[in-house]
DNA sequence: AACCCGACTAAAATACCAATATAGTCGGGT
DNA sequence: ACCCGACTATATTGGTATTTTAGTCGGGTT
């Protein structure tokens, strides 16, 4: 049949339209099926179970982000604007992805607002204090960077470290990423590009 | 009195101890008093509310960790060494005081690991894709990487931009991050050392 | 006055139970 | 192979009684 367009297709597309919506959670399969047209159990024959059903959405959405970045990767462009831009691509997918993530976002949110409030103050002083880092090292003829960059350098540097507290706290601590940190601040130091090629 | 040692500290030193046991929620003002050796009542003599012991406590940890960092930031050494050690000092300073976010730690991960599950095949994939535009950055000799390294930058790399999600997500969306991306991603080409310097 | 307490209150968290909703199954139909 | 309505066992929810807990108060001690 020309119009049946592949019933577990259709499923998993409003499935997408749903779980965006509600989060997994709060969406019920009875809804994912009535706004398929077919009865619930007829979802059973597709997929094992709900969770199933979820994981095939995330497949999708995962491919379309692969699409996107590989178009990136293959692109016959410099390496050092390649990076930039599967970088920035990167973080706009899963910036528009992240209604799937949104139970644990609003969450997650409260917990943190709660912290956060503490923090502020020390936020602040550690734009400080890695600015001074970076002013020492420019006047001491070490860092490479304008001396009117500094402030923005270093809340880009005080963003990236409170992002990476994130995977210290969550994997199974130290261990693997202390060692990555390493690379890291290797790569914060000397960067990728040849010092001759720009 | 000799031993009096100032009840106020004698409070936060307790309130300190609890907090990291139980987190914020789950410890008592009865329970902090118990240990205190005082009534419940008397903690308000010295704190006008539980927020403000807990406050008080986070102000003495972030003391600490000042006075830590302080020492790196005036220590008269290389300005390269120094961002690393600040870096890493900080990381390890955080871990510690990870406990009093223990609980949004417990939550979070309930969230997260759900997720997770169905990431880990594309944070594969994400290193390959990343290992792949610094090899072709090398062959074009374009970034100035040790060929050996590729997979433990890639690595590093990966990291780095999982943990960049969360401000990501925090934060009122993109505006104000995104910005800070542009420096991040300057840091990440050029690096910040000189290149005659090394 | 500064420090301390036990007893109190109002509000929040918890425990409990009944009612409902929901994931997943089954027998049977096309 | 695809589909359904009816079913079950398990969660979830709502409502309510019970207990905890932050914060107060009046009065005591030094």
């Amino acid at each position: 049949m020309m119009e049946d367009i592949d019933i577990n297709n259709r499923i998993i597309e409003v499935a997408q339209d749903i779980f965006k919506r509600y989060g997994f959670k709060k969406s019920t399969m009875d809804e994912i099926a009535a706004a398929a047209g077919k009865g619930k159990s007829t979802l059973y024959h597709y997929f094992k179970s709900k969770e199933e059903v979820f994981a095939a959405v995330i497949e999708k959405e995962s491919n379309t982000m692969f699409k996107e970045l590989n178009k990136i990767i293959t692109a016959n462009i410099d390496s050092k604007l390649k990076i930039k831009k599967y970088i920035t691509t990167r973080m706009e997918l899963i910036n528009e992805l992240s209604n799937l993530y949104s139970a644990i976002k609003s969450d997650y949110l409260n917990h943190f607002n709660f912290i956060q409030k503490y923090r502020v103050k020390y936020d602040e002083y550690e734009i400080i204090f890695i600015e001074q880092i970076l002013q020492d090292g420019i006047n001491k003829k070490e860092f490479n960077i304008n001396e009117d960059d500094t402030k923005t350098y270093a809340y880009g540097l005080a963003t990236a470290l409170k992002g990476l507290e994130i995977p210290f706290f969550l994997e199974d601590r130290y261990s693997k990423v202390n060692n990555r940190l390493d690379s890291m601040l290797n790569i914060l130091i000397y960067g990728l590009a040849c010092k001759d090629t720009e």
